[in-house]
DNA sequence: GACATGATGCACT
DNA sequence: GTGCATCATGTCT
């Protein structure tokens, strides 16, 4: 398949953690597969910062087999299993600087009828409004765990500049102490696709 | 090897 | 709003 989007280059992912979550709401994040090319706009983000952060995987550095690839450069991709889903974040910050960004929702883009047939049928604004169903559409698995965003078949691509963005506490992590009111994800304000 | 846990999603009330 | 399926991963033994 050609690729029809120019991926962003490396040098994209190398700022701050908090404002590259800020910097990627927007952007199009692309996924080729045998099935087609899937699309959306990234609408949600939640930042994971390192040693300091209690709900990082990383948290007091703890470097594992899973959490391996938060320490190399920035741009490369972190999925991890979640229940019975796939989770995608960016790795984000410098070498052993385990930091990450999640990606919590989009807007579908491009292969809308291929996103509804992997999620099962549901309509739209379901398919992609949330981290473990926006990789379910986007056919994101475990085998792109580790691999550069820079180059297919996933990548980001350049998207439109939010109008507003909206900051808060993030989603699923009572049990992070202080942590849990950080105002560490962001969304673009108003949009149809945010998860919550 | 055994066991506890969860950055979720879905069905149900 | 509440309950829970379900399994990879991490930790302890």
């Amino acid at each position: 398949m050609n690729q029809v989007y120019e991926p962003l280059p490396v040098s994209f992912y190398q700022k701050e953690t908090l404002n590259l979550a800020q910097s990627l709401l927007g952007c199009l994040l692309v996924k080729e597969t045998n099935e087609g090319l899937t699309s959306g706009y990234i609408v949600e983000t939640e930042a994971y910062k390192g040693p300091e952060d209690r709900a990082a995987h990383s948290y007091r550095n703890r470097r594992t087999k899973r959490t391996e690839v938060m320490y190399k450069e920035a741009g490369r991709i972190y999925t991890y299993q979640m229940h019975t889903h796939t989770l995608f974040n960016v790795v984000s910050a410098g070498i052993d600087e385990p930091e990450a960004v999640l990606i919590r929702a989009i807007e579908p883009n491009d292969g809308v009828s291929l996103m509804e047939k992997r999620r099962s049928g549901r309509k739209l604004r379901d398919l992609t409004n949330g981290p473990g169903k926006l990789a379910k559409a986007l056919g994101i698995t475990m085998d792109d765990y580790g691999k550069p965003l820079t180059e297919p078949p996933l990548y980001l691509a350049k998207g439109y500049i939010p109008k507003d963005i909206s900051c808060g506490p993030r989603i699923g992590i009572e049990n992070s102490e202080e942590a849990r009111y950080y105002p560490w994800r962001f969304w673009i304000k108003g949009n149809h696709y945010v998860s919550k």
